[in-house]
DNA sequence: CAAGATTGAACGCTCAATCTTG
DNA sequence: CAAGATTGAGCGTTCAATCTTG
């Protein structure tokens, strides 16, 4: 693999979420879906830790909360023992809500990522995917939600 | 894998990459850093015939292809058979030179990737993004340059 | 007419700086 | 002082429209 084309293959797969992202979600950011993602997966967090994990820039974080907070998605707290600090917190309905929707429209980007792919050989690379995906937010130290049905 | 992962894996995985790009070629958009990569892979190509395997707009292949012309990296003709099209032509010394850095710096961005990934699995992930990466590619229906040294 | 060049608006992000407030 | 909010500049990209030219 060469570098533009792990360059191109990033693209790729974000370009395809992307776009069943805005055809489910129309008018939401992608940075807000990506920071719901993540505040769904760990325990309440503050900016700067969502920052941390998802790699986007504070400021992005701070607007895109803000947003996802105007929607209702989740509740800004004041942490007791720092009040400088603000805890996002998202309530579990929210966690229950995404786990549904990943049974129902999950197939539809997998499909088209997947389409030229040897059928035989689709577990693999999605199983590697996860592996990836894993890897790299340990990289950035999230505490994953077990998250009991 | 959840949407939200999929664009953030494709996310962290061309943001690694780009930022090895930016490291070894500065001052060079990645948009071009691309479509050489296009080039080389494929035989002399067209705009619009560039467009669609990279993905890239029409309008962001015509400048990135200008850019590199006049780095002396590829050249630009007219196709004999209808003159309306500009055929941009990579010569076999840029190929050569690509295989070369291949052996040189490769391992940079994908220790990264792979840091947190076990190593005994660091192979299969490696081999899966290779065949995710043709399967893509395949889908944009290009034609692969059998590069013989 | 179709291929490509060119240009400008819009978008989403980063970076950096500044302000507010425990 | 440090966390976060806010704002503006800069960058790279898409989209859409227009112009040029075989």
């Amino acid at each position: 693999v060469k570098v533009t084309e792990l360059i191109w293959l990033g693209q790729q797969l974000s370009r395809v979420g992307r776009t069943e992202a805005v055809r489910n979600a129309p008018g939401v950011a992608i940075a807000e879906l990506i920071v719901m993602g993540d505040l769904i997966d760990n325990t309440p967090s503050s900016i700067t830790e969502i920052a941390e994990r998802t790699g986007y820039a504070q400021s992005r974080v701070s607007t895109a909360v803000a947003q996802i907070v105007e929607r209702g998605w989740a509740e800004t707290r004041s942490d007791p023992e720092d009040g400088r600090r603000t805890v996002v917190v998202v309530p579990d309905e929210m966690r229950a809500a995404s786990r549904a929707y990943q049974q129902t429209s999950q197939p539809r980007p997998f499909e088209e990522i997947l389409a030229n792919v040897d059928p035989s050989r689709r577990p693999a690379i999605m199983e590697a995917l996860q592996e990836l995906h894993d890897a790299l937010r340990q990289g950035s130290s999230s505490v994953v939600v077990e998250d009991g049905d």
